[in-house]
DNA sequence: AATGCGGGGGC
DNA sequence: GCCCCAGCATT
């Protein structure tokens, strides 16, 4: 197939060099792959470095503690990778001797591994013909073809992935997957890609029909809900703070904050000092309320939009309840949190 | 089939 | 302001 053998021959010419192209350790491959879910090159590689710093084998992984995991992974986001990465690491150290499955039939059962991941890891480590689909599988493939199924539909989800599997080179199967997913990152970008100087213009339909920039077809996302938020941050008069750590569901679970009360609209000095004086950590004791940001931080996530502001009270004395604030670098927080703890001088 | 989950960057 | 990103789990 002419379109398999220019995308591998492109890659062999035009791929960048990375630190998980030097192997096929499942370890390190596996490591990238979910570090790369939903993340950009750029983003993710200094994560990587880091984790193989921290953790050389899946051994070390399993035998980290969660928090310890979550620290690394901090301002990352998705934080259900990192929670699913660690099990993963206990399940194969504990269940397997250390060894990742083999196949993709095997690999998808893991926590964490979905059909891209399993076939990425199939493919790249063991030579088995699974076609990897992701963001770039799908640009590439629905601009070539001039294919316009919704590809976050079912049916466009079935209709790539067989696409893709007929389309694979059976003899090269890592090459092809990791030739397509760079050449939709590098050539076939989602925003003004120069198919000049493209090796498939030629038989490219949507550059034929000029419907570069309508592919891929994609139905619409939700918009994202409005959400108050306001931390109380305490500080003592013996240097400590509170923090909790997120045990619901939903966003950062597991990470940690300072104590939160979500309000119905944004809150104002006197409104919100009325509203928190029946507050678990604060009845019964005299406090003294003040704001860091009098116009809240508008910090936005693929759903949700978070208004946020953020509660100075000092108080006396916190007991047990505190943390030294000398510590909370050490916690795993939103980078909505890290950058607050950054930016005020405690 | 639909929803929720982060954060950074491009335009 | 909207879209995109080496997706997955849950309901």
């Amino acid at each position: 197939m002419q379109f398999s053998k220019t995308l591998i021959n492109w890659y062999s010419i035009n791929k960048r060099s990375l630190p998980w192209r030097e192997t096929k350790d499942p370890y390190f491959i596996w490591l990238s792959e979910i570090i790369l879910q939903q993340t950009q090159v750029k983003q993710g590689l200094p994560y990587y470095e880091a984790f193989l710093r921290e953790f050389p084998s899946v051994f070390q992984l399993a035998n980290a503690n969660e928090s310890d995991v979550l620290k690394l992974w901090q301002g990352l986001g998705y934080y259900s990778r990192a929670r699913h990465l660690h099990a993963t690491a206990k399940y194969v150290v504990n269940e397997l001797n250390g060894e990742f499955p083999k196949s993709f039939k095997e690999l998808i059962k893991l926590k964490g591994i979905g059909d891209y991941t399993a076939s990425a890891i199939a493919s790249i480590c063991f030579n088995e013909p699974a076609a990897v689909v992701d963001g770039n599988v799908y640009r590439v493939l629905s601009r070539y073809f001039g294919i316009d199924t919704p590809i976050n539909s079912t049916k466009g989800i079935k209709e790539f992935k067989l696409l893709a599997q007929e389309l694979i080179d059976k003899k090269k199967p890592a090459d092809f997957n990791q030739s397509i997913m760079e050449f939709g990152a590098i050539q076939c970008k989602p925003q003004n890609p120069d198919c000049s100087v493209c090796p498939l213009n030629i038989s490219c339909v949507a550059l034929k029909q000029n419907r570069i920039d309508q592919l891929p077809v994609k139905i619409k996302a939700v918009k994202a809900k409005k959400k108050y938020f306001n931390f109380l941050v305490f500080i003592s008069e013996d240097g400590k703070t509170i923090l909790e750590q997120r045990k619901t569901k939903g966003i950062w679970q597991n990470l940690y904050q300072f104590p939160l009360v979500e309000t119905k609209s944004e809150m104002d000095f006197n409104t919100f000092k009325k509203h928190i004086d029946n507050h678990e950590l604060l009845k019964n004791s005299s406090f003294d309320l003040s704001f860091y940001n009098e116009t809240s931080i508008v910090h936005k996530l693929s759903h949700q939009h978070l208004y946020t502001k953020f509660w100075i009270i000092n108080v006396k004395n916190l007991e047990t309840k505190g943390v030294s604030i000398n510590n909370i670098k050490d916690y795993a927080v939103p980078i909505l949190i890290g950058n607050f703890i950054e930016s005020f001088r405690f």
